[in-house]
DNA sequence: GTGGTCTAGACCACT
DNA sequence: GTGGTCTAGACCACT
């Protein structure tokens, strides 16, 4: 498992951050079947966050098949195939394009120069 | 000004979606210089949503040089030059770029693939 | 709504009490869409239990889509067709079902015995 | 001894799991009186589980008179006659029967409702 | 007023 | 050791 950084500064939750980073992990492949993820309260106390916080985000890996928990024994990467991470990948995606798009319509930003933002900052922002 | 149109189950916040709108109409000259607004309490009730709401959008865009007011009179759209507006959409664009862009990073999604997302959903999202 | 009730002393963690004495009133129809929620603050002081469990419990009605929230406006029942309902009421049975018989079978009673137990009980349990 | 199966992943705590399964045998007589049980250590080897688990499960076998142990020569099934035998039976099942029917009546659903989905899915759940 | 998030500590069951 | 649940209080954004 990667190092996992956390902001506690950031507007966005800590345990969404722990889910984003995680799941991201298992859907590339960095994290294989069966591996156990380091305990929640081991986590927590690393990254100085509450067990709660740590539950949380645990939970919807869980909830959303990432992991899957053995009680007393720990969290564990799901089983999944290429296709399955392929799919998960596709999903999280597809759910905030349909957020940051409509956004950037709003703004009355046609598709080419979107991209062409997108070409010219991709590496450096 | 166009209608604008807000939606109060949306996640984000009310007074953002008035802000993005009516700058985004500034910004791309849909409102000309020195238009009156129209009025906090009229907005509110026509959207039915609270004062309190619409003067904090207001609020936001006259700190941010959108609009100006005239105490007893109201707020009116301030006088930007073309290169004032371009530099705002791409003060506004590139604030939600660096965002969106991390996230997609996190992912591991490349540039290419990205692009290609967007040149897919763009249209139908 | 009717009376929520709650034993802090059953081994059924309380936020699953809660999901499914709300969850079940919807299904009835005794909730009706857009009814407003007890704010999870009132409910909270009213059953005399925390904060977190009670948002625990209407997380996941949200999750499940039985509620939908309004930030600072509170949580609503959500717009069901009777069809959606009885499809709720159906996934919830056959779930819980799958565990009960799985216990039956495990203990050897065939399923004229079982059926002759719960007519026999049904009323009086 | 029939074979024992143990889920791992079940929810169900792996020592119930034990419990009920040698406490079903032994009252439907597959298990006769004064056999001995494998020992604690062997048990745990073959289900690849915790010696503390099995234990647990032939303590709570013990202490509900499935079985009786002779220090230092193992643990044997005891001298139920079949009346014994029905009357426990009688008492799992009305244990758990009481919980699963005030689940179901939580949920609206009719004695005869009920008896209907069991009788559709008994065999294929 | 409303939800959303987080903490620091606790107790429990299970392995 | 592991996870599961809960509390009592806090601070924040939004309406």
């Amino acid at each position: 498992m990667k190092n996992i950084e956390v902001a506690t500064t950031s507007k966005k939750p800590i345990y969404q951050q722990l889910f984003e980073q995680i799941s991201s992990q298992i859907i590339r492949g960095e994290l294989a079947t069966d591996t156990l993820l380091p305990s929640i309260r081991t986590t927590a106390k690393e990254l100085r966050i509450s067990v709660i916080t740590v539950k949380k985000a645990w939970d919807e890996l869980e909830q959303k098949n990432f992991i899957y928990t053995i009680p007393g024994k720990g969290c564990f990467v799901s089983n999944l195939t290429k296709k399955d991470k392929a799919q998960m990948m596709e999903e999280q995606i597809l759910t905030r394009l349909k957020t940051h798009l409509s956004y950037y319509k709003t703004l009355g930003l046609s598709k080419e120069d979107l991209i062409e933002y997108i070409d010219k900052y991709y590496e450096n922002l």
